[in-house]
DNA sequence: CGTGAGATTTCCT
DNA sequence: GGAAATCTCACGT
């Protein structure tokens, strides 16, 4: 598990570096739900546009100024949470997106929290961690985690596989319109569970 | 399989 | 007032 220092590098190299590594978290009830990062997204501080950090401190986006290794949970759309992991010194305002897990351990657990229900279709099981907010809700997390502490919480990074630099690729952010130039979303070649693959 | 409407909070103009 | 770091469902092909 990555100390305080992996979180406080440039938030362009964490977003590159989470790439194959497990996000865990530990339920109420003791159980294991986890993934592979196989899909990123950075986004900077002050100078970056599309940053929810971009225009300053708020109630909402006041998780991302802490020191790197917090955990950012937003509720976006009037219906779903996406969570980031801070980066940087603490003021900075940087965190990286997680946008697709590959399921690993706990997969009937995160099948339950995201459909209620146990029998789903494969199309449904091809949609249980593909994209920001179906991850957040297979692995249960929503406002009250959003805050914690990656390095003592109940939820935290792993290591994993290392993915080589020619199976990374980097494409333009999705959903935004500022700072859509940016090459700052990262995601593994060929990998089924990314939410938007291009050409790989 | 592709397309389009709807759900509905937070923050900015 | 309206866009936003999104997803689901209905409906047509």
């Amino acid at each position: 598990m990555p100390e305080r220092d992996f979180f406080l590098q440039n938030v362009q190299n964490i977003a590159r570096s989470l790439l194959g590594m497990q996000f865990v978290r530990i339920d109420g009830n003791g159980q294991r739900l986890s993934g592979r990062i196989v899909e990123t997204e950075a986004y900077a501080g002050k100078h970056d546009p599309a940053s929810h950090s971009h225009r300053g401190k708020t109630p909402r986006n006041a998780v991302m100024f802490k020191p790197g290794g917090h955990l950012y949970v937003y509720f976006t759309y009037g219906m779903h949470y996406c969570c980031n992991v801070v980066t940087g010194p603490e003021g900075e305002g940087e965190a990286v997106l997680i946008r697709a897990l590959e399921p690993l351990e706990g997969l009937d657990i995160m099948i339950r929290q995201r459909y209620k229900k146990v029998a789903i279709t494969p199309q449904q099981f091809k949609n249980l961690t593909n994209g920001p907010a179906k991850l957040c809700a297979a692995m249960g997390i929503d406002k009250n985690m959003n805050g914690m502490d990656l390095l003592t919480g109940e939820c935290r990074i792993e290591a994993g596989i290392v993915i080589p630099d020619k199976d990374v690729i980097a494409a333009s952010r999705i959903g935004i319109r500022q700072g859509a130039d940016l090459l700052w979303r990262y995601y593994i070649r060929g990998n089924e569970w990314v939410s938007k693959r291009g050409e790989e």
